[in-house]
DNA sequence: TAACTTTTTCACCAAATTTTCATAATTATA
DNA sequence: TATAATTATGAAAATTTGGTGAAAAAGTTA
């Protein structure tokens, strides 16, 4: 589990962290909302602690721009008598809310809550891989959090992809494995799956990596 | 369901009416404990949010003179620090209890676990989501509280779906499971079902997905 | 039996997907 | 560097797929 937490005050990140870290979960701090932005870019964020008033970006502006590319549950700390109105109206997809002084036991207990509702309790038919998860049972792909598009034929070649990390598979083995044994089409087609495959991915779209003169290989960097 | 919010503050009283809106819940509004009891005279609700600070006719009173009437479900939102002595006094017979600020998201959470309980009592044989609510028992389809004639088939369809919420079913498997392993039909006919089907949950036609080149998937979003 | 409801089949149409293909870009090799 | 081999890409053509209405078929009820 991955903890963001974004608060200009060293302080309460040490505190939050300390607790989190007690809890197993792993954190990640950012003072800002730039610096948030910019982590929820490279890493897999699970949940984020907010604060509200913070220099550079603050709390207000940071989850609107969440909102656009992710969809990450979220706690916003704010200090007693913060403006009601600003803050009910952007409170409508806020996951929950802390007044500072808070308790961090109560934080965790929150974040607790959070995570058991938002988790997906079905976790076996569900591939999580750095902004990439696929839900083989909806047949649906999520890229950083949002549902992409995508056509039968590319679904199911990254499900190949994914069941078959780090190996180099030539076009044939995948028109007999995604298309069928009784298939007989040209080699060439593969390419231009790949490319709409990968133009799905987005950012992620190098881990199709081409194989010359064999195939394509799908990257998976466990660590 | 209907859902009445008692609040003088406006702001509450839309962030409310938002997201019980958004779950499929019809809702009342009332300023204060007179328009409250008024609203109760003409309307049928199922469930009473309730502030305690209120001009006119406050909290305790309102709900002291509900009693007498009616024995709606009620939960209490109050400002942190207004006194529990007073509030525990009355807390006898509310349903639950939050104090503002809150996460609207725990709201709704609350009022579903809170209809949940008082509403159907049985709770196996009946299912409910958003504005749909299925007697698996009586066999009944309701919209938005209204019974809706819906045919065996559509009926055990609807009830295979339900029971497979987010999941991307063939056609095939659905001639398997509702018509039965020896029936060997058109798998073309789940079409023409699915179309029926859709036209009688009205609104809901859209938790029915069609997942292309597989079947069709129902869905159901937690949270 | 007649009247009615439900289920199934089917063919048309629009839309989405897949495939092909020509050309551009890239990479390896002599 | 020039050449050949290979892959990437855009666009168009071909194919597949699903939504729909209508009608036939099967089943129910009065």
């Amino acid at each position: 589990m991955n903890v963001l937490i974004i608060d200009d005050e060293e302080l309460i990140r040490n505190v939050v962290k300390e607790y989190c870290l007690n809890e197993g979960y792993n954190v990640l701090e950012a003072a800002n909302g730039y610096e948030g932005l910019d982590i929820l870019e490279k890493e897999n964020v699970d949940i984020i602690v907010l604060d509200i008033m913070m220099p550079k970006m603050d709390g207000y502006t940071f989850f609107e721009k969440m909102k656009e590319n992710f969809n990450i549950p979220t706690i916003v700390l704010s200090a007693r008598g913060e403006e009601y109105d600003k803050l009910f109206g952007f409170s409508v997809g806020i996951d929950d809310y802390l007044t500072k002084p808070f308790s961090p036991k109560e934080l965790i207990a929150r974040i607790k809550a959070i995570l058991k509702r938002t988790n997906n309790n079905n976790l076996e038919d569900i591939y999580t891989y750095k902004g990439i998860k696929v839900d083989f049972k909806g047949r649906v792909l999520y890229i950083d959090g949002k549902a992409v598009d995508i056509t039968p034929k590319e679904f199911d070649i990254l499900s190949y992809f994914i069941k078959n990390p780090n190996t180099a598979i030539t076009r044939d083995q995948l028109l007999n494995k995604v298309w069928g044994y009784d298939y007989f089409g040209d080699e060439r087609t593969i390419d231009t799956h790949i490319k709409i495959l990968r133009n799905s991915m987005g950012k992620y779209r190098d881990l199709i990596v081409t194989v010359r003169s064999v195939g394509y290989k799908f990257i998976y960097d466990e660590k």
